[in-house]
DNA sequence: AATCTTAGGTAAAACGTTTTACCTTAAGGT
DNA sequence: ACCTTAAGGTAAAACGTTTTACCTAAGATT
């Protein structure tokens, strides 16, 4: 495959490469009979634009950067990683965009990555170094974070998930599941713990539900099995679990201290981890829909580049999968 | 943050573009002082080189592609696809090249796309239609397929696991423990699995184990759980299950059908899927270190690339993570 | 003393596009 | 008959690098 270049293209075509440029670009005046010849020739040779050279001189690369930070290792245990990749690459193959991995070492500036690469919009996934944040409104193109609570700048837009109210609706499953008892296990220093904690506390007063009962660990298997040595004395027979992870640690502690779930717990857990549909019993979650936040991100980025309005603060709606461990019917 | 190109530096610096030019690319001749002050200019004022402009002209973009072909549903499911983004994009950190994921519709054609980005090299994970495959010689950049099994031409790099290998050895395990009568679960038309088979068969002559014992159905949880009604039916002792998932869907088949695992039947799945290690009982599985492949394959490209020699075919061991399934005392 | 080599450096071409400013022709308006 | 406009097109500059070919001065070699 030699490579071709517009330059063959005009000459070829017997136009000159300014002609071919427009037809590529739709710019410029040209008659309809003139595109369809060079459409045809392109085609035919199997010519496609360099794009380095596009990239030069338009400043446009096609390109999205994504970064994952290197803390971000809940996100990355989560399948959400595949989930939202999935749905990213496809959103921007729509458009021919391709997407770049940022390397995931400390060192990377992503500044100079932006600058070097000329992307046309990054995602973030998680929160950042806030400093950091602020230096990226330097750039000139669109930023998406994602499942970044911790800052909130004017100009730079974030997709969130509403968790207190996941907490809430997650709390009321268990509520009219006739559950009496119901607590919250979560970890401290995790900002949305503590928002589906906040709803899981509305929820109980909504349903006139006793006190508080408040359950921390680390957010992991064996913290969930620590906890639930604790729990299995108790008389409380509904978990509200911040993490589907810890949700499996405590489901396996419950059982080995013969507690029936969800005949004497009813348990749910949030993230809808894959592993959800593979233990006994299967686990009720509440799922972050990541794959519409990948959606919604490439959407928000297409946005700003055409200059459309849109919001740049964008909720998007959780959705709970109902399964045995809550103990409703239909699943 | 005002775009510095290398004529900044050059004025500033008092240097020609040439010269620093040099000193980015260690090339040419020049005295240690003058690398020394160009670098310290350099890092001053933040200067980075602009990437489109360095791959025009030496058609190096420092860009690796990477492309999971549509069909390969089975590996997005697991988490494969998350191990060896991460092996990769850590590896390729080292030398600061990024990774470009392809679009995943079907009409990407991979040779425009990597002369549209100048990549130098490409990595396909599982198979792509044949036809694809030869085209892909045409490219003078280094291609690395992992987990292709249908094909294998001169000239381009493949990495698999020994699958074989594999099967045997898991059907060891059990001989082991002490199982004697094994069957083997798979699905038809499953490259991996049909070896993965073979293994297993000459693991029971091996050690004298009676005749083998085949069931096939769907790679699902489903396919699982309807083999796991025949399955509970039988004496068998001792699963190899070519696939964790369907091992899932066998598992709640058997216990809901009054087996024990491991006392009754001893089972040993395929992929180490994150969930082995929440379902009840712990799924003992063979790991096909996803992690190291990605590892290899970014260390084939720069191999090709700088001209060394090295194996083209390379098969990454397997290991066998032990877990309560197969009845090991030491997991 | 004349020639060769080397260290340290430079000017200018080249890479493959997009973009800017401009050109020509024909039709339409008055 | 003249001016304006528009359609269809073009030449050449620009983008920010790397690379090629070349220059100069100072030692080293003969």
């Amino acid at each position: 495959m030699e490579k071709l270049t517009i330059k063959d293209i005009a000459k070829k075509s017997g136009f000159s490469v300014s002609t071919v440029s427009n037809v590529i670009n739709g710019k410029g005046k040209c008659s309809i009979e003139t595109q369809k010849k060079i459409f045809n020739l392109m085609e035919e040779v199997g010519y496609k634009p360099n794009q380095a050279a596009r990239t030069l001189v338009s400043k446009k690369s096609n390109l999205i950067g994504i970064l994952f930070p290197v803390e971000n290792d809940i996100f990355r245990k989560n399948n959400s990683y595949q989930k939202i990749l999935n749905s990213i690459t496809f959103e921007l193959s729509k458009k021919s965009y391709d997407l770049v991995i940022g390397n995931n070492m400390k060192e990377l500036d992503i500044l100079e990555w932006s600058l070097k690469r000329d992307l046309e919009g990054i995602i973030i996934i998680g929160e950042i170094d806030s400093l950091k944040e602020k230096e990226l409104k330097k750039l000139k193109i669109p930023i998406v974070f994602i499942d970044n609570y911790k800052n909130n700048l004017y100009g730079v837009n974030y997709i969130n998930s509403d968790d207190t109210i996941g907490g809430f609706n997650a709390t009321e499953i268990l509520a009219r599941n006739s559950c009496e008892n119901i607590a919250f296990v979560g970890s401290e220093d995790i900002e949305v713990h503590s928002r589906r904690y906040l709803g899981y506390q509305s929820a109980l007063m909504e349903y006139s539900l006793g006190e508080e009962r408040l359950y921390l660990d680390q957010p992991t298997y064996e913290g969930g099995v620590a906890l639930g040595e604790a729990i299995s004395q108790t008389d409380i027979d509904g978990l509200c679990v911040a993490s589907d992870i810890m949700a499996f640690g405590i489901i396996s502690s419950l059982l080995k201290n013969g507690k029936r779930i969800p005949e004497d717990i009813k348990i749910i857990g949030f993230d809808n981890n894959d592993s959800c549909q593979y233990t006994t019993p299967t686990l009720t979650s509440v799922d972050l829909n990541f794959s519409t936040k990948g959606t919604v991100a490439v959407q928000m980025i297409f946005d700003e580049i055409e200059g459309k309005t849109f919001l740049r603060n964008r909720s998007i709606d959780l959705n709970i999968v109902l399964r045995e461990s809550a103990g409703n019917k239909n699943y």
